[in-house]
DNA sequence: TTGAAAGCGATACCAG
DNA sequence: CTGGTATCGCTTTCAA
């Protein structure tokens, strides 16, 4: 109960010898009030430096005018441009942005969640990494209105992300057309985060669109390159590489197949000359990279418009549902020959 | 003034038929309560399901445990790095961060401290883009604690870089090392944006160390391109390009190293064949490219750290004050011979 | 058109 | 050790 030496609208009031309601009312353009009052008081605010006090108001009002972003890092390139469209088009609302990054660390996505429920944020968008029964729970029983992004949960939760079953289909499609007959696909270790009780909704749902379009392709088998680091997968498939059988790798993202790309040069193995790769986002860095890499693009600013869009409808209609699947395309680079 | 149906100390306090003081003694290990009453206290909480109410503390305590962070963008890729480590090392404490992103646009950044004003954060960390006399005084009249980073204000705020002067002249020392007899500068523009009242500070910084790298290196003439955009400078530069003379660019950063690198490409002009190129930051993508830039190396880690750490300290003592200039490294690459 | 007073949810002090 | 109450700054309702 620290007395700050702020500027209050009690303050005000004294100063202008009216009351405080009739301040508010000035303030927040209220009617019910003369213009010569009106005048005088947001004269004042300009001779007291006035600044009015967000939480105060917070706790008359009942909501905060916040909402909270909850996501892995800013790692992937991807994140900056979508918290981008998330932060201008709240604060364009009026709607400030906490920004909480869990490094996929359950722990930390649980405290953040519940912190921000004590912040009492109007919303939240969240990039789920929990899965369970449980976790779910604990999710609905904060009360606040959630949409979730890259990582599914229920249908009670709206949901915005890129359909990347359906484009790692046309991607496994694209490269068969290409004349590749072994494709081959690189993810990141989907069973070892499972058994680990993380969410792989989004890595599941692209490699069952890779497994689907090798079907659909006619081609022989699939080949799913998963356990261990980028590096020990792409060890493995060096291994197994014959010159004879025209190879492409499908990867899971464009971070992922610069890794493998590396890895496969260490081992002297040329792209596109030897095998070909396609990754997945349209990462900004790739426009700097030759060759450039043929890859799925998507707009980043289309999916946080969506997200926080949605958000709003939930907040004003707790009913609200939705599940959106955003549209992609393929980039044409020089990663296929 | 929703009556929300969320439980308050209120409500505890009714159901353990204690008062609300007791309440509050238990939630915060406060000293003055029985074991069996603080036990039935905190029992109740989980069956209730309390959270408690950070508005209504904030209110009471006249502190948010918020700090806003306002900054340029997420897209030079050492923002994201810089943000991580702000966010985790004040969660650490208790903090939640605000962000608020600029995009060098004067009007968001004044708002947006206004806002944080409003909000009553408890400190912020800022990259200026003002620079008149009028804005830094109405950053004092904000009455928060505020560390400045990448552009220098006055010495009433604290200020944390990497020493780009001192950088930058060793960086023409260790071309000149290399046998190159001239060495340009290649800038974004700086008097255009002084002209428009944007803050140019460590743009001058740097310039002011390539100068007087020049001179120390006994090189004959200094070369700034300046004028337009990293493309039109290319052009120009490409025209008084003389295969005869050991050249190489020295740029102010690395994203724009990479503009100036694939204009040169597009003129048919090797890098670093016939002409040196080098960056500053040691951005993360450049792991990814061939050759690798010769840049200048720091660590953003450790800026984050010393910019948060000298806030907290602010806002424990309003006088202190620190400038702040971390040191750096040169990361030796192939766009140099 | 205005003022007075009762909240919002928590903290902090004083009295018992 | 506990209860009661004023307080933080603002909104909202009810009277005047």
């Amino acid at each position: 109960m620290v007395k700050s030496m702020r500027t209050t609208i009690k303050d005000i009031a004294d100063y202008c010898k009216v009351s405080v309601g009739t301040v508010d009312r000035a303030l927040n353009n209220r009617p019910g009030i003369s213009k010569e009052t009106k005048e005088k008081v947001l004269q004042s605010i300009e001779t007291l430096n006035y600044h009015r006090n967000h939480t105060g108001r917070s706790l008359a009002m009942g909501k905060t005018k916040t909402i909270g972003v909850v996501c892995f890092d800013l790692y992937n390139n991807f994140f900056p441009e979508l918290i981008d469209t998330i932060e201008a088009r709240a604060k364009e609302r009026g709607y400030f942005i906490y920004l909480i990054l869990t490094h996929k660390a359950p722990r930390l996505e649980k405290d953040g969640l519940s912190y921000l429920c004590e912040r009492q944020v109007d919303g939240i968008i969240l990039f789920p990494i929990g899965v369970s029964r449980e976790y779910i729970a604990s999710l609905r029983q904060l009360g606040i209105p959630i949409v979730t992004i890259y990582n599914r949960l229920t249908a009670d939760f709206p949901f915005v992300d890129v359909n990347g079953k359906k484009a790692m289909e046309d991607a496994v499609a694209y490269i068969a057309s290409k004349g590749y007959r072994r494709i081959c696909y690189m993810t990141p270790e989907i069973e070892a985060q499972e058994s680990e009780g993380l969410n792989t909704y989004t890595l599941r749902q692209r490699e069952a669109g890779y497994l689907s379009g090798i079907q659909q392709a006619g081609l022989e088998r699939a080949e799913v390159y998963e356990k261990g680091s980028a590096e020990e997968k792409t060890e493995q498939f060096v291994k197994s590489y014959v010159p004879q059988e025209r190879t492409a790798l499908l990867c899971l993202c464009d971070s992922y197949a610069l890794r493998v790309m590396r890895a496969l040069s260490d081992h002297g193995i040329r792209v596109p000359e030897q095998v070909g790769v396609m990754g997945f986002d349209n990462i900004a860095s790739m426009d700097y990279m030759k060759p450039r890499m043929t890859t799925i693009a998507y707009s980043v600013k289309e999916m946080g418009c969506t997200a926080i869009d949605m958000l709003f409808q939930c907040m004003e209609d707790p009913e609200y549902r939705r599940e959106c699947l955003l549209d992609y395309r393929i980039v044409e680079g020089g990663t296929l020959l």
